[in-house]
DNA sequence: GACCTCCTGGAAAACGATTGCCAATCTTGC
DNA sequence: GCAAGATTGGCAATCGTTTTCCAGGAGGTC
């Protein structure tokens, strides 16, 4: 193992001179005695200690990513959002998946403190339960108190910055679209009622409905995954349009209604959220609401790395989900 | 900063037992002081500095994972693999994207040895490229110098431990099953011909056909993704059957056929190659050849992890592809 | 030529843990 | 009741960097 003694010995310069060479440093080094510790470092294969530099500048390189589930396209596309900021930066990215279990997600936000990564993203929905809340708050608000700095992707809930896309308003403008097109009995498949992702996108969407004077649709509730909006769509009665309130909901539910000898759109349109990019070629395709997901999660990291702005409100960033009417939605007569 | 020193005075005893107490050690400690000790770091909100204790260690508990692109569905599923075992030995994630740029992947294997991670996971295809591989073994036989474990997914080239997929023998065993669908003549969307994955899965297919006596097939090169596929499938003349030689390409071929009319499977077989979950709703639904993606994944930091064996020969592990049927084939009459 | 400033190089003190060794106490077998 | 052995606690060295401070030399000004 190369230590950065033995380069300067190698080179015949100090420790000092050594380390402001080879890692950034203010002062000057003179030409000669530089190029002899580069040529020095070369030669012997050396390779910083980051532990030692870590644990000697009190700041790491690292930032920590958490998310639900990496298999989930939605947080594939945060975390490439993220981790191409993170590049820019020169930063790494440890990746956390909690597999939606509140318990693992405080657990890791520990581990990351532990580990003094210079800031954590939180990305995913936040659960309707004060007393996991209040705990993954108090461990957020350790690890800031140390310096650490967080930054959100979804709902504003945990006093930092956050990258809050429009559910509630999205969904509102879906539902008047689609009754736009003439749909008046709607129904949603509202994945976990404890999901403030999912409560938002159903509240904006039966809200925009009841706004224009339509009927409550029907809600089933059921799980945020493709099987959960299988599921659920069976048990849709007399609806025109099912909204599932994401994507792989969505795909879930086209499932159900092929195999049950539903068409979509003839029978039943059906309608997502997201906008993910590996469902774009569905057929039919997808009717849904597109979120930069990408750019909200290089945004949330930048948001995070910005200027400090000690004690000011945390920001937060709202990114607004545009309407993309496609085939698996159709247009009915006034009559319905 | 709440560090040790402050937990073992807060708690009257010496360093020395405090660090025994709270990371594990083999000594025991008084059940008296133990509590004391623990008490005190909760009250203080005591959290490990990971850094400090990887250098007095000597060993860290991050793990290296390098892929090309974290949203290619391919690489998640692995990525997730190795996340489920990583967690079960209470190791971290590092997670590295190249987005298929070689030169990224060896400067990230620098950055990881500085990290001195445990060990490194290279996932993905290796491209043939000499110059470039051998700058890379080159890295690679630095960080197994101290101490580094690395294990591949995708082909032994690199003189590591490697989950090797069966790549031509899964592409070989899918054309015989296409045959004898009663195909005779194929197209291979080909990717690119640097791409050693790609490569296998085509040699593998051609030598099968051949191997039946059936004329070679059209080979069209392209991207590795969906767009390649797209463009491909529009070059494709005069076959029955198309082999994509993943099945994200084999998406953009389905689009291509579908945005030219041309019906899959009545005037044209689609298959693909690796049984993506998430595209396992499509219509018509993908023939394809099934890779335990994720075990793969998790076998592969196993075998990192795994007894070193000091100098001994490199375990390579081979998984075989299981070809699935499914509707975006359909079976010729004799005469095609 | 004296004095001051600027610049470069090195010695040594952190940073926050782990762990080898020694000493003190407690068991245990006789 | 005592020696030998087993436990337990603490001191201090160690891991590989960064960075503060100090010293010496070069260059500039009066």
């Amino acid at each position: 193992m190369v230590t950065l003694e033995d380069v300067a010995r190698h080179a015949g310069v100090s420790l000092a001179t050594a380390s402001r060479v080879l890692n950034g440093s203010t002062r000057q080094v003179g030409a000669s005695l530089r190029a002899k510790v580069e040529q020095a470092a070369r030669q012997l294969g050396y390779r910083t200690n980051v532990a030692a530099q870590t644990l000697a500048r009190g700041a790491s390189n690292v930032i920590g990513l958490v998310v639900h589930d990496l298999t989930d396209p939605y947080f594939a596309a945060l975390a490439d959002g993220a981790m191409r900021v993170a590049e820019e930066q020169g930063l790494m990215v440890m990746v956390a998946t909690t597999h939606r279990d509140p318990e693992r997600e405080i657990a890791y936000v520990a581990t990351l403190n532990a580990q003094r990564v210079r800031a954590v993203l939180l990305a995913g929905s936040r659960i309707a339960n004060p007393g996991v809340t209040r705990r993954l708050r108090e461990e957020l608000d350790r690890y800031r108190a140390t310096g650490g700095r967080i930054a959100c992707v979804g709902q504003d809930l945990l006093g930092a910055d956050t990258v809050a896309p429009g559910n509630a308003e999205g969904a509102a403008e879906l539902a008047r679209s689609l009754a736009g097109l003439g749909h008046r009995r709607f129904a949603v498949l509202a994945g976990p009622p404890w999901l403030i992702t999912a409560q938002d996108r159903v509240s904006g969407f039966t809200g925009a409905l009841a706004g224009l004077g339509l009927p409550a649709p029907q809600l089933v509730h059921g799980t945020f995954d493709r099987d959960g909006g299988y599921r659920a769509a069976a048990e849709v009665t007399d609806a025109t349009c099912v909204f599932a309130v994401n994507d792989v909901m969505a795909v879930g539910a086209l499932a159900s209604f092929r195999d049950r000898g539903i068409r979509v759109p003839q029978d039943v349109s059906v309608a997502g959220f997201d906008d993910i990019a590996t469902l774009r070629d569905l057929v039919p395709s997808l009717t849904t609401v597109r979120l930069p997901l990408s750019d909200m999660g290089a945004r949330a990291l930048e948001l995070a790395l910005g200027p400090s702005e000690e004690a000011q409100e945390p920001r937060t960033e709202r990114v607004s989900g545009e309407v993309v009417l496609r085939g698996s939605t159709r247009g009915l007569t006034p009559q319905g």
